[in-house]
DNA sequence: GCAATTAATCTTGCACGCAATATAATTGTG
DNA sequence: CACAATTATATTGCGTGCAAGATTAATTGC
């Protein structure tokens, strides 16, 4: 009777949290040339597949609530890489647009996927694995948030 | 040529990233009634395990550097959950001891690992692929930490 | 034996994540 | 059309994570 709670090898929590963590501290290095860090550079993807977005549909995109995105976005706008206007219809609505600068910068950042790739000893298919689990227990835990 | 970069929903990391944060999201308020947050309760489970450790040795449990290892303790040892103690035999050393509170915990907070499982409606078989997919990958990224 | 190195822990500073709350614009309702 | 409810964004405060550097104690080389 001495097993109360679960020894953390064991915790799938636990491996998704420190994968995660691991998984951070291999990306910066990478992105650091280019003055990114994790959170900044999920903006700018988001944005790269669609721009002149507003700060919810960002949020929706990247999952960050407005707490996590408004400074993110502000400190993208200081970097360059894009800027925030008011909607003229809806005074309430900021729209996230790309500088010129911003756009460019993808074609530098395009190589910041295989550096990192080409890193992680794993075959694609176990990888392609790991994203399907994580995205159906996102999906599972979205859905329980939405019941409030 | 205008997919320089991966969209979001295709990315592994980005899986695991946002995978990561909803699971935070649903520990919160179930830790929360027994003033813990996960980095806090994934200390105590490690202690629960093995007791009178170094803080080295914790750390290698956790997976937490120094800089987030120590202030992290410290706030454990004002809550009244553990002690400091300088090892007589180094100097160096600090190690941490359960409290009798700190020990009574875990039984109190063994209620937490169910109430978590019963919110997530997925069956086991997954959770276990979860883990073992997020496992080896974080053993992969140890393995390239320790080449420094 | 003692200087130089190594080891264990601590401190500082920065950037998240997010809950809670505030502010301001818009919409719905009587 | 006033005004309460709703919506979009911003602010505040707290607790991480971690890199970089500092501190102190032990160990190693010579």
């Amino acid at each position: 009777m001495t097993a109360k709670t679960l020894p953390l090898p064991q915790q799938v929590c636990f491996a998704l949290y420190s994968a995660n963590n691991a998984m951070m501290r291999l990306y910066r290095p990478l992105l650091q040339p280019f003055d990114l860090t994790y959170p900044q550079y999920v903006v700018l993807l988001a944005l790269w597949q669609q721009d002149n977005i507003s700060l919810g549909q960002l949020g929706a995109a990247t999952l960050f609530d407005s707490g996590t995105l408004t400074p993110l976005v502000k400190k993208l706008e200081q970097k360059g890489w894009l800027q925030r206007v008011s909607d003229a219809s809806d005074e309430r609505v900021k729209k996230v647009l790309l500088t010129a600068a911003g756009r460019a910068l993808e074609t530098e950042v395009a190589t910041v996927m295989p550096a990192l790739r080409c890193q992680v000893a794993l075959p694609e298919s176990q990888l392609l694995a790991l994203r399907e689990q994580a995205q159906q227990l996102l999906q599972q835990l979205q859905q329980l948030e939405a019941c409030r």
